[in-house]
RNA sequence: GGAUCGGUAGUCUAGUUGGCAGGAUGACGCACUCACACUGCGUAGGUCAAGGGUUCAAAUCCCUUCCGAUCCA
């Protein structure tokens, strides 16, 4: 008989077929009735090639999510977005043209951004569908559209109306070179040696002199208290008194507080605005008078005297030197100090009071603690990152920043009394560049307005993204089905600020968690298990990978290799090695091609053992798939089909479907049986690996795509299992020996089936060639 | 300093309720050409990080220590 499939390998070159097939019949086209699940994706940033390869693994497994509901009867809506606000296309477009965003007229240098975007964007969109993502790519969305923008201007309109927006000077984090503030969640924290100086402090009407250490002697100009431990004996007798600030020769005051640790340095520590998140707390708490030693570009200010201009390495190392030849230098001791740097441009960040817009969050905390203990984190352990970021919030939202690229601040000011206004929601605004919708000042009615210049943070816009997909404000009978949203898929370093951002904001505006479930991914290592990342030069492109093996073999191997939420090493090999698995079930598929299609049969024993073994699969496959844990039907599937259904199942019945020592009964059984498995198999795949799948379906069983095809439900009454260990015992002795005699696998052999085999004697004979 | 995760063969990895430590890859040996050489069979390779405890029984539970990754102060 001669198979159906010809080629005896499977080739990556069909995915474009197929690709083809799927998007001219729609199969994925979204229609809201029924049981509706709804994917916030994350629209990715088209930062340019190389993509990194633990990013297309996360999306080919999102694909897996829209997928697996899809075959559970869902309606599924699998948005497509590309994030296109922020920071990285402004410092690509400086670097680009050789020119500076603040001195670049501000409607031309959006532009360069615009088309900068629209040409990474075209090869984004290409690999997302090169994957194989069944998304929604007719109406992909883009994060800077005019939709998109007014949706996140409305929002903060909203929320203006409701109180929650304030504006405040006081110290925030400061990036100096890219001249924005920026918020607790932009920032990392890296070990950097630093000097650490031990300074000689006199204090007043005494002999004594204080020794305080600090790694930030160039902000002594701006001390105004020493404290230390109020349990530090050391310093009882010192308290209340004064000391004299060395070189600036300013009187400051000895104050107690707890967060002077008596084993740093010499237990005093000088309270400086601003070194670090202490100090501001100290000032608050003390109630002390902030001198501003830094401005914002990035330069010691006018009241660092001699040191006005520097820039503050220069000034540190000037007045390290002016100290010690004033004999102010007790030692200097060279330490790696955990140093804030701002996760853009990593630069230390400084603290400079500056006036921003504030949203609240510190009242929110509790409630959204509740709202987070109700999501379904997949995996469970991964909550805690949420739950600890709730801990650690101790100001509210700055969300203003000073740079282009991005969505604009509706706000006007009065020109008269300077008081601020926020235009009607549901339009995209452009204060710096737009005429004042507002004609008369709510405050003083004057008629003259000023646009504000300043752009949110972009995580005011991503933090919507449940919203926009679901058409909040615009459609609302679309909104009520479709939010909340069912699940958000994202990867575990961003739960502190998008996760946990979006649940704050549409809780806010909607009063509701955003999803019912959140699903988290672990970060793509490379070969020897460290992060990659574009600076360290050790990011893998998956696009050539891609191309070489195609997208299903990438797929299995995402799958088979990612265990939900944990970190995962990426190799090349290891994908290579992938495409063997494809190509075995290419090679039963062609095998089971020879044989007519049976639809029901008589089972014999060995059928029955083998379909008992498939339910077994189908259960642990839909308990994974149940989890969106896709490493477990992927590694089960792969053990079933290479190690039972191959290698002793067909082998078994090969004898029956060939032979003439069988029935036509018990030859029918077999191939019934025969596709009855690999036809569940390819169910069960078809989340994972869509491609293949497909074409071995419209092959072998149906005119129709798989990807219509619900789950499979169990079926078999009896279990046989508890033959598996033995047969493959069994068979495994017979080839040993077999071997040992240098017998072919065709030659007969005088061994008996034992007695507990017996039902599975005759193809067991036939089989091993079986003489007794 | 605190939190989370991890440490299993040269390398990677599974081991949800304690019950013969499983798979992949690489190495080595052998075989067939019948769906598949992108194949099949086999061999070697392990103090399950270390120590202690609970138990008839511990990779698994408890305690201590060491090492690594990530996050927070």
């Amino acid at each position: 008989m001669e198979p159906k499939i010809k080629e005896t390998a499977w080739n990556p070159e069909i995915e474009k077929q197929i690709l083809k097939q799927w998007e001219e019949s729609r199969i994925y086209d979204f229609h809201p009735e029924g049981d509706i699940f709804v994917i916030d994706t994350p629209p990715p940033y088209p930062s340019g090639r190389p993509w990194h390869i633990g990013a297309a693994a996360h999306y080919a497994q999102i694909d897996m999510i829209a997928r697996t509901a899809r075959m559970r009867g869902k309606k599924v809506l699998f948005p497509i977005g590309i994030d296109r606000n922020g920071l990285p296309v402004e410092m690509y477009t400086e670097k680009k043209y050789n020119i500076k965003m603040h001195e670049t007229d501000r409607g031309e240098f959006l532009k360069l951004c615009a088309t900068a975007l629209d040409d990474l964007e075209v090869e984004m969109i290409q690999i997302m569908k090169s994957l194989g993502l069944s998304g929604n790519f007719s109406d992909y969305y883009r994060t800077d559209s005019e939709r998109y923008r007014a949706l996140t201007q409305s929002t903060f309109i909203e929320l203006w109306k409701k109180g929650l927006i304030y504006i405040a000077n006081r110290p925030n984090n400061y990036d100096w070179v890219t001249g924005t503030t920026i918020a607790d969640a932009e920032i990392i924290y890296e070990e950097i040696p630093t000097k650490l100086v031990y300074m000689k402090f006199k204090v007043k009407d005494s002999d004594r002199i204080l020794t305080i250490a600090s790694t930030r002697p160039e902000l002594l100009c701006s001390c105004q208290a020493i404290v230390v431990n109020p349990e530090d004996e050391r310093y009882t007798d010192v308290l209340g008194k004064k000391v004299l600030i060395p070189l600036i020769n300013r009187e400051v005051e000895i104050k107690t507080h707890p967060s002077a640790e008596k084993g740093f340095g010499s237990g005093a520590v000088m309270v400086c605005s601003y070194g670090d998140q202490n100090d501001v707390s100290l000032f608050r708490e003390l109630r002390l008078q902030e001198i501003v030693a830094i401005g914002k570009n990035g330069r010691m200010s006018e009241v660092a005297g001699p040191y006005a201009g520097l820039k503050i390495k220069q000034a540190r190392e000037r007045i390290i030197e002016d100290l010690q030849n004033h004999g102010f230098v007790e030692k200097i001791e060279n330490i790696n100090h955990r140093t804030p740097i701002s996760e853009r441009s990593k630069t230390p960040i400084e603290i400079i009071p500056m006036e921003e817009y504030y949203l609240k969050q510190k009242d929110y905390v509790e409630r959204i603690r509740d709202l987070g203990s109700k999501i379904i984190f997949h995996p469970p352990m991964h909550k805690q990152i949420l739950m600890n970021w709730l801990e650690s919030i101790s100001i509210d939202w700055p969300i203003s920043r000073r740079r282009y690229y991005g969505t604009e601040i509706p706000i006007w000011y009065c020109k008269n009394c300077n008081e601020p206004q926020v235009p009607e929601p549901g339009k995209y605004y452009k204060p710096w560049k737009n005429q004042s919708p507002i004609t008369k000042c709510v405050k003083c009615s004057a008629t003259e307005f000023v646009g504000e210049e300043r752009t949110f943070d972009t995580w005011m816009d991503s933090s919507v993204s449940p919203l926009y997909v679901s058409k909040y404000k615009q459609d609302e009978e679309f909104f009520r089905k479709t939010y909340p949203a069912t699940i958000r898929p994202q990867s575990k370093d961003i739960v502190r600020t998008w996760l946990y951002y979006t649940i704050l904001r549409c809780e806010q505006l909607t009063g509701k968690s955003p999803w019912d479930e959140a699903w988290i991914m672990g970060y793509g290592l490379d070969e020897h298990g460290t992060k990659m990342s574009k600076s360290k030069g050790n990011v893998i492109d998956p696009l050539p990978i891609i191309q070489k093996f195609g997208a299903d073999t990438f797929r299995f191997w995402s799958a088979s290799e990612i265990n939900l939420g944990y970190d995962f090493r990426c190799s090349e090999q290891k994908i290579e090695i992938t495409k063997k698995f494809l190509n075995k079930l290419w090679n039963i598929s062609r095998f089971l091609s020879s044989f007519p299609l049976i639809r029901s049969g008589k089972t014999s024993p060995s059928d029955k053992w083998i379909l008992s073994e498939l339910d077994r699969l189908v259960i642990e496959c839909k308990k994974g798939y149940s989890e969106y844990n896709f490493f477990i039907p992927a590694t089960a599937i792969r053990e079933f089909t290479w190690n039972l259904f191959a290698a002793h199942y067909i082998e078994m019945v090969k004898g029956r479907t060939y032979g003439s020592d069988f029935t036509e009964d018990e030859r029918d059984g077999a191939i019934f049986t025969l596709h009855k498995i690999l036809s569940t198999l390819l169910i069960l795949l078809a989340p994972i690996t869509p491609f293949i799948t497909d074409y071995l379906w419209q092959n072998l069983y149906s005119e129709k795509t798989i990807h219509n095809e619900k789950f499979i439900e169990v079926e078999s009454q009896e279990d046989w299992t508890k033959f598996t260990k033995e047969i493959t015992t069994f068979n495994s002795d017979i080839w040993n020996k077999k071997k040992d005699m240098s017998l072919s696998l065709k030659d007969s052999i005088e061994i008996a089936v034992p007695s507990n085999l017996e039902p599975f004697a005759k193809d067991l004979k036939a089989m091993h060639n079986l003489k007794y």
